[in-house]
DNA sequence: TTGTTATTTATAATAATTCTAAACTTTATG
DNA sequence: CATAAAGTTTAGAATTATTATAAATAACAA
């Protein structure tokens, strides 16, 4: 978890200007003690009902794509009508429950690194990640 | 490989009427030897450039949304500016080359089950799928 | 056949996201 | 500091994928 005053030396030290806006969504995202996951909407609403600030909309899609570039953030697709973002940025695994859309990040502990035995010739591989869908039994599967 | 006659009777038996359009659909989607990836717009330009049929956009999102609930497609997300379907409907897992945005089949041969070993309480697992994404190594991740 | 119900279709509506270009801010330079 | 250059924010328009609407048509059952 980082302070307020050391996000203006890592926004300049990655070649970012350290904007207000970008200093109030750098405060939401990364000064909390867990990482999560959450969609531009979610950000920008977080933005202006919870702490009543004002930041356009382009804005946060622009700071939250800049971050992604930069490695702050990673994206996620689980769904393809919206795009969720991630504070993890490490490689790791997912549930996601079907029954009320919630992700929930999990490592090498509880799901074991799935072993790759072939790779396509000519190429690295860059990420390994295991999406485990689960629901209450009675659900129908989507 | 089914051949056309069957089409209709397979429709019928999931409570869907064979008409035209879907029996156009079943064939470009299941009439061949592989299974395959695709688009909404991959499929209504296949039809409408190759085959010069017309079939309405709005028919060919209905059929392959009816095709996925009846289970005969699978939608799958890599990428969340838009959705991709798959004939293969079995669970599998997945090789995305980021160069070409190509989408690679493979199975518990090529990657080896990940062991999950602690699931949500009250959840059944329903799916465990493996996304690899792979790359040539110059090639900076996205 | 004839009525009922499902399907197709063109088109409009919606929602997420990106683009644009002008106003404003931050930073570099003398 | 003063000023210019470069980067950023912003409102609003544009784009794209997808879903909704409602009238016309096709399939099916009686
Ligand atoms: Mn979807
Ligand atoms: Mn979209
Ligand atoms: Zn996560
Ligand atoms: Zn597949």
């Amino acid at each position: 978890m980082l302070k307020n005053t050391e996000f203006a030396d890592k926004l300049r030290f990655s070649g970012l200007r350290p904007t207000k806006q970008r200093l109030k969504i750098c405060e939401v995202l990364f000064k909390r003690d867990h990482t999560f996951h959450f969609t531009i909407n979610d950000l920008a609403k977080n933005i202006s009902e919870q702490l009543n600030e004002k930041i356009s909309l382009a804005t946060v899609y622009n700071t939250v794509h800049a971050f992604k570039k930069k490695g702050y953030l990673k994206e996620i697709s689980i769904n393809s009508d919206k795009s969720y973002f991630d504070t993890n940025t490490t490689s790791h695994h997912h549930f996601f429950d079907e029954d009320t859309n919630e992700l929930i990040d999990c490592d090498d502990e509880v799901i074991e690194a799935p072993k790759i035995k072939k790779n396509i010739s000519g190429k690295k591989i860059k990420s390994v990640e295991v999406l485990v869908k689960v629901a209450t039994d009675y659900h129908n599967q989507k």
